[in-house]
DNA sequence: CGTTCTCTTGACCAGCATCAAAATTTGTGG
DNA sequence: CCACAAATTTTGATGCTGGTCAAGAGAACG
């Protein structure tokens, strides 16, 4: 089922960079989109920009929770797994999402690069204290919280209910514009993750997805340009099939 | 898979019941202890106190949200249909719970009562005003809403990834303590709901989980003075089968 | 280019679903 | 309180979807 390497990252190992949120381009997607232009000093204030590589973690499972992300660039993922190895991915995460949703103790999932990312950190201490003032900021956490929970709830029908060839027709369907910052033509969808990663999302095999994939091209209802990036022929039966 | 049969509720099928905020019992495990004593009287002036009889509907998925509600006793059911009737339970809901924690313009999922229930129902309107005024609450849901995150990963990686007898064991581990408002001798756990209920959560068939729970019981771990009151006799082989 | 990782394809298998029927519990009316 | 009907649960026989094991074909990377 599902194995993993994970390259685990030191206290500091994160490239710092700077960036000024004015002129961050996912901010429009994010939270952050709550502050006023005259209030994003406040962010900039606190706020640590981390350059993380692929397979590096930015939350682990567990571990304290002592700081917050807001991805700015890059895609990510975010898993759990049982004592003996299998692994659920509980969500993909892209430009504008915020790591660390359900303020616990300890996290309750790793989060980990796929493709090179960038973030801001955010100490909890400090973030708390910014939405104790700028209280629209937690408004919009409510919303994207609620958000989530309502992807969570379809996940859930995904997992317990849904066929092979269903499961992947939702993921194909749902899966976020993959990144907002950077649009693809209509029909035109790309994966940064690999078939493995697919799977263990969809509580199924790299095998059976490469073979489900096969049967949806087969079915003329997909393309394949490269393993990374599908074109949707028929969206109406993809469609169709992923409602069940 | 899960069929299911509602007695669907009338926009004013409800039988109203009288009671105060002050004297709640569920208050202690619910948003509304985020207000102080003196605010109560706020909540009072916009809750519509409900009585709901079992297979009654709360919420229906695609709905508008034109109310939210907090349950103050009983049990009751959140689920989604795929369109030709399969059921997959997204959770079950006890005293102190709110339903509509994902404040979407339309129902995610259809909420009914399992057993006889009651509840507060506040218009959107006015609950938004109330949450405008009194920002502790919103923290308060946030805080709801970030627990409730947490368990769908946990119950997608049960989903995903568990067997029959780890889904059945983390199901009883898991479970609310059922009725935060009627505690149980420890070691008891009280399942108001039926097997296909069950079944409809863990992602499972009646016949499995009835299959399943015989396993147990031929293990020693349980034991069922009837079909709805369970005995753990082995807290930590049921613990260890729990997390996989 | 060769090494390594990822993906595809095939053969076989197992866990859980499906179909069916019997047993037990629950509910109802007398 | 009993008898009967309906609903729920248990148990059994069989089948199918997707998992496992294995080998080979592409891509990607140095």
């Amino acid at each position: 089922m599902g194995d993993i390497e994970t390259a685990s990252l030191g206290t500091c190992a994160h490239r710092r960079a700077t960036a000024a949120c004015v002129h961050c381009r996912a901010r429009a997607f994010s939270v952050c989109a709550a502050l006023p232009d005259e209030d994003l000093h406040r962010l900039d204030a606190i706020a640590e920009h981390i350059v993380v590589e692929p397979g590096q973690v930015l939350t682990r499972e567990g571990e304290a929770q002592t700081s917050v992300f807001n991805i700015t660039s890059g895609s990510a993922r975010a898993y759990k797994l049982t004592p003996d190895g299998r692994r659920q991915i509980t969500g993909f995460l892209f430009a504008g999402d915020f790591v660390s949703l359900s303020d616990q103790p300890n996290h309750v999932a790793t989060v980990e690069a796929v493709e090179p990312l960038t973030a801001c950190r955010f100490r909890k201490a400090d973030w708390r204290a910014l939405m104790a003032q700028r209280r629209d900021l937690e408004g919009a956490l409510l919303a994207r919280a609620g958000d989530e929970l309502a992807a969570a709830q379809s996940q859930m029908l995904l997992l317990g209910r849904k066929t092979a060839i269903e499961r992947l027709a939702s993921f194909l369907t749902a899966l976020p514009a993959n990144d907002p910052a950077r649009p693809l033509p209509a029909g035109h969808i790309r994966l940064p993750m690999t078939r493995t990663e697919i799977a263990d999302y969809l509580g199924l095999t790299l095998e059976t997805v490469s073979r489900t994939f096969g049967r949806l091209k087969r079915q003329g209802i997909l393309r394949e340009a490269n393993r990374h990036d599908v074109e949707v022929l028929d969206e109406k039966r993809l469609h169709a099939l992923a409602d069940g």
